[in-house]
DNA sequence: AATGTAATTAGCATATGTGCTAATAATTAA
DNA sequence: TTAATTATTAGCACATATGCTAATTACATT
């Protein structure tokens, strides 16, 4: 069983949403996409002006709502993107929007 | 010639992002889609418990973000879904992660 | 012109978001 | 164990976002 609440599915789009809505958290996904999905913290920071404790606060948002996962190597932190929760929480959404509705 | 200058592109993202950030904002869209993407202000406003004040600055903000255009119809105010702006927007930025850039 | 209707703008209070520096934690290397 | 490296957390300051009520605008009706 799991632990997912029958509110969660929109609560986590609430959170993909609202994790999107800053600039520089979209461009963190763009640069762990075009670096093949990995890379870890310092590596992400060094690539932004902002301080590195901003940049931290970003990625815990961006992994609060599950667009990046992280795991421990050594004293690095490894940032990993969820390609797959990114399209599905935001092409589903999306879907919504493709059909026609109006009255030709 | 038209009045668009060469960041105006990145500037939009922003503002639909930002918009797309409220859950209230997104439920507009929809209810906008799904009654056949124009509505009147106030067909909008009665169904969301929040003050009309309230509602109508959410859709000056879509508006802001072209998410939705405007007319006057009457002392009416009718707004109207921009669907093409949305799908292009979100669905062009969230096309830069469909190729799989992870080495194998 | 006066009144009613539809909707927005103004002004305020409070919550949330963002960025910084300083302090702390976790791990590795000397 | 001491020092260095990597990164986060704490705490503060300031900006932006959100929601309300009251006031105002714009138009239509009488």
């Amino acid at each position: 069983m799991n632990e997912i609440s029958a509110t969660d599915g929109l609560d986590q789009l609430d959170r993909v949403m609202a994790a999107l809505a800053h600039p520089l958290r979209r461009q963190v996904l763009l640069v762990l996409h075009f670096r093949g999905g990995e890379m870890s913290a310092g590596d992400i920071a060094e690539r932004f002006s902002c301080a590195w404790p901003t940049t931290s606060r970003h990625l815990r948002q961006l992994e609060e709502s599950g667009l990046v996962s992280v795991r421990r190597d050594g004293r690095q932190r490894i940032y990993c993107l969820e390609r797959e929760l990114l399209s599905n929480t935001v092409g589903n959404w999306l879907h919504w929007f493709k059909g026609n509705v109006r009255p030709k």
